[in-house]
Formats: C-alpha cells, structure tokens, sequence
DNA sequence: ACCTGAACACCGTTCAAGT
DNA sequence: ACCTGAACACCGTTCAAGT
C-alpha cells in the first residue's frame, strides 16, 4: 500500500497557514508561498479553500477554538480563565489579534462572547444588564488582544517582550513632561510590568463593576 | 496673479486621503486612485510622503486628535468624554478602528492614554493602580472601535446600523439553543439597542471598578 | 475529483529623466 | 525643489487543460 504521506486537504492547507502566520506574520502567508510549502501548485490550494479569506478566518477559528474549552467552579473564575485562553493564544499566535476583531471571524467572536456571557447570566446580573456586561467583558478582551498583536508585529518574531517594554518605556521616560505627564510617570511601571497580570486586573476592574451590579441578596434573617 | 488652488502638499494628500478611505473604506485607497483624484502622478505622492503606511498614521491621526480635545468639570466625565470621542470619531471614519490598534498609530493612541491616564490621577486611584486602570479604558475604547469597524466594514459604506443590526439579530436568533443559549436570548435586545449608549455602560462599568480602587476618605466628624 | 501553471488584473515602490 | 511615468517585483484569483 502506498503511503499517501502528503494527501492535500483543508485541514492540511489551515495548518501550513498558522505555521506561516506564526513564522512571519500576516505579511509572510502568501497563497504562492503556501503552495511552494505544500509542494503543490497556486489551483490546488483554491480547490480546498475558498479564498484568502477564508483560509484566514480557519487559521485564526483553530488557534481559538482550542483554547476556550477552560472551565472553573466559580462564574468569575471561568471568565478569568476564558479571557486567559484568549489572552495566551493570540500571544502565542501574535497575528490573531488582528484577524479576531474582523466580521468574517464572527462565529470564533460569537464562542467567546456565549462563554462570557453564560457566565455572566450566573453571576446573577438582571436580565437587562447581562448584554451590556458581556460586551464590555469582550470588547476589552478583544482589545488587549489587538494591542498585543501591535507589540508582536513591531518586533523581529521571536523578540522577547522584555526588549520591546524597555525601549518604549525609554521613549515615553523622554517625552515632554507638560503635555505627557503621566505617561512619563508610567514610564518606569512599563518596563518591569506582567501584560498578563494587568490584563487579569483590566478583568477584575470589569467584574468589580459588574457585581455591582447584582441586586444583594435577601439580608439572612 | 496665479491662483494655484492645485498646490500639493502634505496635508491636502492626507485629506484626499481620508476622504478616499471614508468613501471606499481601507481597501479603496491605493496610491494610484490617489495621484489620480489629485492630478497627479504616483512619485508626486511619494515626494510628500514616505510610504503607504506613512499615509495611513497621518489620516488616522488627523481624524482623531481633533476628537481629543473635549473636558468636562469631573475626572469621570471626561473619561466619558474622551471615550465618546473615540467612539464617534471611529463611528463616522470606521477604518480607523483597524489603524489605531497598530503599533505606527502609537503616538495616536498615546494622546488617548495620557487624558484617559490624567483622570485616573484625579479620581485619586493609587499610584501603584493607575497603570492598570487606564490601560483598561483605553484597551476597551480600542476593542469597542474595532469593533465598529469591522461591523461598519461588512456592509456597502452608507448602510445605516439598524440595518445590519437586524440581520445580526437574526442569524443569532436562529442558533442553537444548547451551544448558543446566551447569544440566543440577547439577539431580541441586539436588533434595537443603543450602540453608543452601550459603549458608555462599559464606560461605567469600568469606571465603577475603577471607583472601587479608591481609598474612603476619612471619615466627617 | 483533484491538480497544474500560465495568464489576468491588479498592487506598492523606485528612479532616471524632466521642469 | 518638485513632479512625471515607465519599470520592477510582487500580489490574489481564475481557468483551460491535464490526470
């Protein structure tokens, strides 16, 4: 029996896309190059996708989907691990920060969003709320995430984060005092700073004010 | 005397520009479309400017730094202020909710953080929490306006809201109940709510977060 | 059904040459 | 100093033709 080592299929096609994606960026992933990769021609990559498009929308769907499945006991606890997952796969995976906010990455957007917004529902926010809530908690999500791609796409792939935050924590120590005074004071935070714990305290800020507003129990008697 | 009412120059090409991108959103500005709407041809532009991406940053920020410059009598509402500006300048320019999260918009996005920042320090959060506090306005300001964009990008330019809205509302209505509950029940409250009423309750939510950093004054006597 | 590769209709950017 | 426009080195996508 012959070993079909290298049959071609979507499946196959998405992944030599994240391995691009993840080698060299958005910029690095061309439907020419991902043929040459494949060993095979431009035509055969466009039998099994649609277009670039879409090849895009499947690469960025793989990376997340994978890292929503995180469950916890606690309601906010879930929403601190889900953010988390997201959090961690677009750092390792710099380029999804970019594609995520896009309307044809809807569907991943939407299993973010029913996580969160399941979780929520259980923290006991009034129904009227719960929509309000959940889109601050992705919004935010999907924030950091785009600014975190920016951070990535700046460097060399592969550059430590550490070398990045010192030299903008220099420029902003150098900035005009009067009309960047608190930049400057954040300066020196910035260099030694966790993205991830401060990612986790932006979370916190949103769940402080979200428990807020749940109506307080029946005082026990 | 001869009026030269063509004279080109570095803004007139960043206003042609931001005119270009708002009719025909990021992908109708190329720098041919560009030298022909101006008369001119393609080194002319490259004379005044560096590069496409050059362009880009210049149009971004000169749509948005004029929505900067509001204030309000309290620290909380500027904060609202500043982010309604954001929201609005993003609303009525929707491309510019992809180029603010890049790293080249930096200087744009740091006229935001610093207002955001000065009001953190004036609403008395501690100095080791103001890094985190503002950081998490402005990551949800930038997610809400990458949203937008991408929402505003999925329809022909000039499609109002409502329409788009209705058929989001729709299609999650239509989704599974078991993977989809919560999407399920806010798709009713999708097709009618207040877009921008909603980006201020994540506003609020933040900022009651934020409230709860402060320290209680001593107490009256 | 699946793949090939030439061809099409574009891009951004450069640069010798003009005024 | 400022502008022209041909030329270069790419793109994504299509499609007749092959197996």
């Amino acid at each position: 029996m012959t070993r079909r080592v290298d049959a071609l299929s979507r499946e196959r096609i998405v992944g030599a896309a994240v391995e691009m994606l993840d080698e060299s960026g958005e910029s690095g992933l061309t439907v020419r190059a991902l043929a040459a990769r494949l060993n095979t021609g431009l035509g055969a990559i466009y039998w099994h996708v649609t277009n670039k498009d879409d090849l895009l929308v499947a690469a960025t769907d793989a990376v997340l989907t994978g890292a929503l499945d995180t469950a916890a006991a606690d309601p906010a606890d879930t929403v601190r691990a889900v953010a988390l997952g997201v959090f961690d796969a677009v750092d390792a995976h710099p380029w999804t920060g970019t594609q995520l906010p896009r309307l044809t990455s809807q569907l991943t957007t939407l299993k973010i969003f029913e996580r969160l917004g399941r979780q929520v529902r259980a923290l006991g926010v009034p129904a009227a709320a719960q929509f309000d809530a959940a889109s601050a908690l992705l919004n935010y999500i999907l924030g950091v995430a785009g600014q975190n791609a920016a951070l990535a796409r700046s460097v060399a792939p592969g550059t430590d984060r550490a070398t990045v935050l010192r030299s903008m924590s220099a420029t902003w120590a150098a900035l005009d005092q009067d009309e960047h005074s608190f930049a400057r004071t954040v300066a020196g935070r910035l260099a030694d700073h966790d993205d991830r714990a401060q990612f986790l305290a932006g979370i916190d800020l949103i769940l402080a004010g979200i428990r807020a507003l749940v109506p307080a129990p029946a005082p026990s008697p």
